[in-house]
DNA sequence: CCAAAAGTGTTTCCATTACACCCATGA
DNA sequence: TCATGGGTGTAATGGAAACACTTTTGG
């Protein structure tokens, strides 16, 4: 039994808690990760899951997947974007909990790999998840089906990669997106036609002997090409 | 103050409530149309609003929407889907309340029209749409836009329109979703290429003296299209 | 007989795809 | 010098868009 002292104007019986969960991928060494998590709370307790917290009162669902984004990552203002909600009755055997979710893409610096081990977390190779706890399995699906659709109307490698990029880092951003391999051709065309990026003088050696040259990213062209609309598929 | 005498196992203060709110777009006369209706509780009794209502503990988000659906149309097994969670904490003045909205398309039949005016609902023209209480503008912008980007990988049409129907019947449905006029030649070329369609030797003269020959939808094939995943931009 | 909507084909254009070789360089 | 990944151009294909006239028939 407990006492709630909240004022409840409409008067309903209801009892269910709401909660968020975020999906986070990351792309690093030319992969794309997931963060997950060890639970820390009984049921499932050790299992692995996502990223997630009850929304607190005076918080909104955005903020509070910004606000467990920050906690866990340290990352702020990155591309952060509502999923689905769940809401199935015994989601969670517990209690009845309803789950907002979002999903982000972020890029993920080689210190960034070890230092989430520290909080129990890690990274994971999308062809490498565990069983994950309740419905997360299929909210990673979701998640990942979703991030492919967006990938046709944004470019969405641009919140993900470092200030300067080559064109081949780009490229395989995509190839992981997609799970499959690209053609060079075509998709340096395509990326250079939209004409959102910079080229610089500098060449990144870390791939290749001969290297390839950085571009960064332009970011007026950029925000009028979205707000017209793109038509990004690869 | 308020007792709440359920398990309360992961020991929260949370205190917010979950509601659904269901867009519900009607397709009749060869218009679209949105079905609102006036508040009945405070605050902002009286005006304009979406149909909502709060979940119950022993029903799934989806099951909630449906319930809704059929208690003020009587309309089940229709195209639904969830649309966005809106969260924000001041959304509702009176009280915490976090609404899951979910959309629907659906053909209105004549008597229909009139038949919701009991519970105090009315069609409004897409673009009659008066002042909605609180978010729930937003949540209809985001519902047509959403339909829009629907249509163009799902032939949407089918779950709307009656059981036979006229090729430029159909056409018009399409041209309310996209607000613009199509090219008649282009869409039924595009319409009969997906061979989803079933002729039959009825015509149809309300719209014309020459009539139409109406068609019907060929269930198997439909399946078997979605199931590839279409692409249907217009 | 005529107004009003239904029905029908062809051409143009553009975007996507497929495809193979040279370049630069560190080891 | 050679292995490795970076960088480049062109031809073929297919889908989308533009476009105008004939047919039917109730009034």
């Amino acid at each position: 039994m407990k006492l709630i002292d909240n004022a409840n104007i409409y008067n309903t019986q209801q009892n269910i808690l709401i909660a968020v969960d975020c999906i986070i991928f990351g792309f690093t060494s030319n992969k794309l990760k997931l963060l997950l998590f060890k639970r820390k709370v009984e049921p499932a307790k050790g299992s692995w899951s996502l990223i997630g917290a009850f929304i607190k009162n005076n918080q909104s669902i955005d903020d509070g997947a910004k606000q467990i984004l920050f906690e866990t990552t340290g990352l702020k203002d990155i591309y952060l974007e509502q999923l689905k909600t769940y809401g199935e009755v015994l989601r969670d055997p517990a209690q009845r909990v309803i789950s907002v979710t979002y999903y982000s893409l972020t890029s993920v610096h080689e210190f960034e790999l070890e230092s989430v081990e520290k909080y129990d977390a890690h990274w994971f190779d999308l062809d490498e998840i565990p069983d994950l706890i309740f419905d997360h399995g299929k909210m990673v699906k979701d998640a990942i089906e979703q991030l492919r659709n967006k990938a046709k109307h944004q470019p969405i490698g641009f919140n993900l990669l470092p200030e300067f990029f080559t064109i081949p880092e780009l490229q395989s951003l995509y190839e992981s997106i997609y799970q499959r391999k690209l053609d060079s051709r075509n998709f340096r065309k395509k990326i250079l036609s939209l004409d959102i990026l910079n080229k610089t003088e500098k060449k990144d050696k870390s791939g290749s002997k001969k290297g390839a040259f950085l571009y960064c990213f332009n970011k007026d062209k950029f925000e009028t090409l979205i707000s017209k609309g793109v038509n990004f598929e690869i």
